[in-house]
RNA sequence: UGCCCGGUGGUGUAAUUGGCAACACACUUGACUCUGGAUCAAGGAAGUCUAGGUUCGACUCCUAGCCGGGCAGCCA
């Protein structure tokens, strides 16, 4: 029921509802078209693959169309960089445009003309006002404003000054184009606002050709409208602006399409505002915006996530109107679900313990592993064995405490895919105390898929052998903050310290020699791996993605 | 003390649009297991913000409150 394909159940939700209604009605002749329009000024994060999905989803499952439009409106913020990488995040997801890329400065000579024709319908001003000033006229939000004395001036005068902003004779910031609305209104949006500021900065796109840049409630409807946009969903902060959404359009008596509202993604333990995400990238509390602790697109895909869990869980979250926190457990439940489908298994221990089987002969035995129990199809592989092995120092306690099965003096475990051991003797440092190695001997009747091999022991360990080992550096990460709610202006207080553990000192199984960055595994027993951009040949470093379900972990803890 | 939006288990999202609350995650228990994984089974958990009203019947409609969020960039 929860999974979806192309011909299974589609999400429901209220936006969807509404296109429902629409389509009955035969409102924009049956058309569903919807657009993704970030602001490239960062990079995208997960609460825009919630909004990729819809968009993207909405169009798919209606037989619509999807436009990509950078809102570029503010040439002192964005930079191409941004550019690059959200398109390349929005086809990593998944999502295709076409031809359909546009950037609202494709529309900035058809949204001069717009403001000129508002200008001659006496619906626009220029307005001399400082800012300041402007701020001071518009009054608070419980007190209306003041209109400015400019408001007044004729047609004649206002195409005058407007053209000479556009044509660069005024300095930055002197004037602005104003819609001519209601200084009265309750609603602030509507008092006044400013269409057009004079602003000299290099536009990645349009270069110097203009000095004056449209503001977003100028530049967002039109540049629906003038696609064609039927639905044009947005999240909830811009509820407020709607009723300017419709005036402009109204003025303008041009293509009217529906804006409409819904809640942000919230995801626990971590922040979403592209503000302190920047921040976090520029004051280093992080390595960039692709380090896999962030919730950025590029991040989780380098930390391992894949698109299609991403899809799902975009799907199970669901779209309402409400503030919402969503539980990053959902979002790893997601993700171990399609993992654990597609990924290799392979063993690695991380925390080496070496362990000496006294009676195993000084050869290499080559055994048969399962490269995964959840599909067949995949095959099988042989790993190497012999008498040094790793095994995880977790795996092995002088002192078991209660319900721990696996190694420990006098008892028997079982080496996955090989034999099972009994630990017979432990090796410590004179000087330290710490355990050096553990000895054990095998049951060679135990071998794995003999006939022999039914005996059963309680716990099963995973291991590499000495000889035979990738030597490697496997990084953990943890949640990027130690609350839940990383709110306030004191957030950077709550950031975890542990956030990142390094180990240099891992043993891979052989056969992982040659993977290449994003190429994922399960380490059996420990969790999903991939392998990072920083590793080479010579030096394999993987990402742990997530961790299995630990059961045990629970058992111990409590 | 203005305007807009919202309020269903711990967290999200549903509820044939007025017919007596479901699904997922999380949690607990058990089965199985050569991954303490996966899988399977069972269970606890909201009576739908509150108070009135309409109705045979209200999470759905009405009224009044309460609580939460957003809005006063020449940002988007």
């Amino acid at each position: 029921m929860d999974e979806k394909n192309i011909d299974g159940p589609k999400p429901v939700n209220f936006i969807r509802e509404i296109i429902d209604e629409d389509l009955k009605m035969n409102k924009n002749s049956g058309r569903v078209h919807t657009r993704f329009p970030p602001e490239p000024n960062g990079y995208l994060h997960i609460g825009h693959a919630k909004s990729i999905c819809l968009n993207f989803g909405i169009a798919r499952d209606y037989y619509g169309l999807c436009n990509l439009r950078f809102d570029d409106t503010n040439p002192s913020k964005e930079e191409l960089e941004y550019v690059e990488s959200i398109k390349e995040d929005v086809r990593w997801l998944g999502f295709e445009w076409q031809d359909r890329e546009y950037y609202a400065s494709d529309y900035f000579q058809q949204l001069y003309d717009y403001a000129i024709s508002l200008i001659k319908k006496g619906k626009a001003y220029v307005c001399d006002l400082t800012g300041e000033e402007i701020r001071e006229y518009r009054g608070t939000l419980t007190q209306p404003g003041k209109e400015s004395p400019y408001r007044n001036r004729i047609v004649e005068e206002n195409l005058d000054l407007f053209t000479r902003m556009r044509n660069g004779e005024f300095p930055d910031g002197l004037r602005t184009l104003r819609a001519k609305i209601d200084m009265t209104s309750p609603n602030v949006n509507m008092r006044d606002p400013i269409m057009y500021r004079i602003l000299r900065a290099t536009h990645h796109r349009t270069g110097d050709n203009w000095c004056i840049y449209p503001m977003y409630d100028w530049a967002h409807g039109q540049s629906d409208s003038i696609e064609g946009i039927t639905h044009s969903i947005c999240t909830l902060e811009f509820e407020d602006h709607r009723p300017l959404y419709d005036w402009f359009i109204e003025q303008l008596g041009i293509h009217h399409p529906q804006q409409i509202e819904f809640a942000r993604l919230n995801l626990s333990y971590t922040v979403m505002s592209k503000r302190r995400l920047l921040q976090l990238v520029e004051e280093g509390h992080v390595t960039g915006w692709n380090d896999p602790r962030m919730p950025t697109i590029t991040g989780l895909r380098r930390r391992g996530y894949t698109p299609e869990s991403l899809l799902h869980f975009a799907d199970r979250i669901g779209v309402a109107k409400r503030e919402n926190m969503i539980d990053v457990a959902l979002l790893e439940d997601s993700l171990r679900n399609d993992l654990n489908k597609r990924a290799m298994r392979v063993m690695a221990v991380l925390r080496p313990l070496k362990v000496i089987i006294d009676n195993y002969p000084d050869t290499v035995e080559e055994l048969d592993a399962v490269n995964n129990p959840e599909d067949p199809a995949m095959g099988s592989r042989k790993i190497p064995f012999s008498r040094e092995i790793y095994i995880e120092q977790d795996d092995f306690r002088e002192v078991p405490p209660n319900k721990y099965f696996r190694l420990s003096p006098g008892n028997e475990v079982r080496l996955r895919y090989a034999y099972i051991i009994k630990c017979v003797k432990v090796v410590k440092d004179d000087k330290t105390g710490e355990i050096v190695e553990v000895h054990c001997t095998y049951d060679p009747e135990t071998k794995s898929g003999s006939s022999q091999s039914q005996r059963k022991v309680k716990g099963t360990i995973h291991w590499v052998s000495v000889n035979q080992a990738l030597n490697a550096e496997v990084r953990l990460y943890d949640r990027l903050f130690s609350v839940e709610d990383p709110g306030g202006d004191d957030w950077k207080n709550s950031l975890n310290k542990n956030s990142l553990e390094i180990l240099n000192n891992c043993r891979l199984e052989i056969n992982l020699a040659g993977a290449k960055p994003e190429n994922r595994y399960q380490f059996e027993r420990l969790g999903y791996f991939c392998v990072d951009y920083d590793s080479s040949i010579e030096r394999p470093i993987f990402n742990r993605t997530v961790s299995l379900r630990d059961t045990w972990a629970k058992i111990e803890k409590s």
